[in-house]
DNA sequence: TATGAATGAGGCTTCATTCAT
DNA sequence: AATGAATGAAGCCTCATTCAT
């Protein structure tokens, strides 16, 4: 047992810091708890600093909340920037893309319980940030282009749109995450496995690039 | 002082009716606020009968919390049952299959937020629940049987799982309800819309069907 | 120093007492220390009850604080209403009711503090009270059928207005018991003393009569 | 993250305008909220200068208030300075001494709600105050003067004492000033209107002069 | 002289729950 | 079977103030 005792000397006078600090355990606390059931004391305390300065940078619990909902949707639209499809031919591309996308939720599994619980909300905090609005663009580029270039090789269907496939995608990838819980209870079937996600892994790509592709007999 | 008082016509000595109806407003409350999110005065308030009675029939909070989850997955697989595939070709009875999937959780989205909360929760209620256990045959059932039909009438590949077919259908149709608020939000296209919602079907129907059956160039 | 402990047996069961009890306490801090320094927690702990009663009956500081403020006022009406008239000659009449409104003013310095309060607060919550505006009518009545009798019998300078001369009688009731402190700090006399209180009053009776009779030459 | 940056221009380096600067704003939020009710946050954000400049200069809250209660005394016993009626006889004096004070209250609301809030305090900081003593003499010398004037031209009743008709005078103007929202919604008439502020000024006029003068007839 | 960052103490309020009848 | 009154614990938030530079 480490003596309880914060390490208050080094971090002062760095607020970006203190801020990052407060939003990493923030973000874990309504992951885990959703916005009513987080408790800014908890919080507080997983923090370096005081639960005064929660309210300093942050205001209130739904400011902080909605700053952390905007952190993790930030995170993960950077983690996606680190895919790079140049040189791959579309069928490649989209296979990789939606390894990349199933792969990367699973990965992501507190900004996917962030989702769920923003979207019981009805999406309210979501629809006051500012920040978010320009995720649109990037989440779905990379995939216009690979739907472009395929349809262009009659490769894939010519009625393929990028924004339906992406639907597509995001159902299996989140829905893998989302729903692993109550899936395993009532057909009492462990689908976190490696084994199992790799299983699924393919189905989905699979079972999506036959629906795409043109020959796929 | 804090509730207001109802006029309690002749409601008294049913004590079955006084539960059923707390259980529809305490559904309604838990879907909409989650299970530390909803209260139990306000769930009283909205009810015929006091506040003493939820705790006279539901003991605490998470009693009555389980009991509305459990009241809410008996009401969905009774709706399943509704559905009849007896004389239909496995293709057809499939492409059946999925639309009744797809609309049923479309009319259900308080059901579907119910779920999402438990598992936010890690399933911790569902998973305390007797009742639930009881699901898993009659939800699989119908399609297992369509599967064994149509590998045997070398419609279907033969590697198809009704399991994995399931859970194919089940993000689809689970996905969009769930994420309708912020999928709307970061895309800016409200896909609640009936024209929406029947071309999001008819997509789900083509993919799957075309992902599964052996000719279908 | 008696054992700290209220005698939680016999007030329970009786709403109406504990109301009357909390109101009684409120009054008395927030006429002496305003509505933002007054403390629920001291309030609570002067109470027979327990502080979660203050919200339970008055929902929150500024509910408890208008009801406050809107019992303080009916006491006072209450009060003003054991004066009787009936029999005296409008001169005589006008007299005694100058002196009591000045004495009654001067017994009651919690209810003119509250008022001095509320207009600080630009009488924003006695806005919001239904209570209050029946009090206009009894406030002046007496004072009306004074005058009407005076004018008539030749008596009263013709032009006497009830409303004003209310107004009169007021500013001096009342400034005699909100600005003692100023007062006496800035001139070096305590006009509180019983030898003072009454040679003012005498004062304000002489001056009021002198202004409003015809002939007081 | 709290307080808002301002465009510090030129202002610095000029500590007399500074407190100048902080003293007005002060002012205006202890007289518009009282000492509990006013937030030093609030004060230092309409500032010119930083928060912890109030600290600077005027040590904490209480001081910061006490300074304020002081300058406002201060400028008004300068205003009260500007009236001259060296050759007035004492009715027409008296007349333009009781005019002038009831209209520099009514000029000086802020003033005036900074006395209520004081006696809400029983007088606490005046007292501390050194500054205030001062005051006194030249509040009343004027009247003093011409008190003494028309007792010896025999105007005035003998018994005329300037110290009580000061009080007269200071309960009217005051009280015109301090009770307009309690009165307004009471009467449902509202004496703040120019035709009814003449219209009291008038009558506090007359009524006075008819009580001091000897033949008023 | 000046300031952004930081804070402990204490404020108001709400929660699920139980009591007494 | 049913209820209005009551509550302790704990929640969120704000206050005047100080620190480190």
């Amino acid at each position: 047992m480490e003596e309880k005792q914060k390490s208050r000397t080094k971090w002062k006078q760095d607020p970006q810091a203190v801020q990052h600090d407060i939003l990493r355990i923030a973000r874990g606390e309504f992951a885990a708890n959703g916005l009513s059931g987080a408790r800014m004391d908890e919080i507080a305390s997983k923090t370096k600093t005081s639960k005064r300065m929660l309210y300093y940078y942050f205001g209130d619990k739904e400011g902080l909340y909605r700053r952390a909902l905007e952190a993790a949707y930030d995170d993960v639209r950077k983690g996606e920037e680190a895919l790079h499809l140049e040189g791959a031919s579309p069928d490649e591309g989209l296979r990789r893309l939606i390894e990349f996308t199933f792969d990367h939720h699973s990965a992501n599994p507190e900004f996917i319980r962030l989702v769920m619980i923003e979207n019981v909300h009805n999406g309210a905090y979501l629809k006051e940030s500012e920040v978010i609005r320009s995720l649109n663009v990037s989440a779905i580029a990379k995939l216009e282009n690979i739907c472009k270039r395929g349809i262009a090789q009659n490769l894939f269907r010519p009625d393929t749109k990028a924004l339906y496939l992406h639907w597509q995608i995001s159902a299996y990838s989140f829905f893998n995450v989302s729903n692993r819980a109550t899936f395993a209870l009532i057909f009492s079937i462990d689908l976190s496995q490696m084994t199992e996600q790799s299983k699924l892994r393919d189905l989905v790509v699979d079972s999506l690039l036959r629906s795409v592709l043109i020959n796929n007999g």
